[in-house]
DNA sequence: CAAGTGATTAGCT
DNA sequence: GCTAATCACTTGT
């Protein structure tokens, strides 16, 4: 089991190290397959002076939840010792308690589209604003990856500023990946 | 391609 | 204190 040591690294590094390993919460559980880095540049949370942002700074190996668009909840956990950080879960390939991740959406759905982008990674597993500052591995477990999976690289999604940073990182030909624009 | 959704935040008074 | 803008998304047309 991975614990809070794991994320006491730079974002960038532990993002490109969560590929490949298995993230749990309850029965459901499946392969992360998709991830993206913040820091201290513009499009990080870690700007913000409220909560959010402290959280992002002042913590590593927690779980940051927030809600977006009024709707969905996004899956953090927070990295780095020495300054702000935070990998964003984007996707993973379920494999395990496909039932109960069928349960919480509202259609049915093709396996690998239940846990396909941020929102719906949090619907499928059943994270939401409760699971917010949670230590890691206490209700949300992560599991050491078996081998090191290959990995590309691109800018990350659904940001207005750091397009340029190559921060999101994801396994090539995973039909669980969120297409990218 | 546009709309829906509500918490959070910054910037005022 | 109050208000308006913002938002690391999804879904349906």
């Amino acid at each position: 089991m991975l614990t809070a040591d794991f994320f006491a690294r730079d974002a960038v590094t532990v993002a490109q190290e969560l590929l490949g390993c298995t993230l749990w919460h309850g029965d459901a559980g499946g392969i992360i397959v998709e991830t993206e880095a913040y820091t201290d540049d513009p499009a990080s949370h870690a700007v913000l002076r409220g909560p959010r942002g402290q959280l992002m700074r002042e913590t590593y190996g927690r779980l940051y939840v927030y809600l977006i668009y009024g709707m969905y909840y996004c899956l953090n956990f927070t990295t780095d010792t020495r300054g702000p950080g935070a990998v964003l879960i984007r996707a993973i390939a379920p494999t395990h308690g496909i039932e109960s991740m069928q349960a919480r959406t509202p259609r049915p759905m093709p396996v690998h589209e239940l846990a396909r982008g941020p929102g719906r990674l949090c619907r499928a597993l059943g994270i939401g604003r409760e699971h917010n500052g949670e230590q890691i591995g206490r209700r949300v477990c992560l599991q050491p990856r078996a081998t090191v999976p290959p990995i590309a690289s691109s800018p990350r999604i659904g940001i207005t500023q750091g397009r340029d940073l190559l921060w999101r990182f994801f396994i090539p030909n995973e039909p669980s990946v969120s297409r990218f624009r």
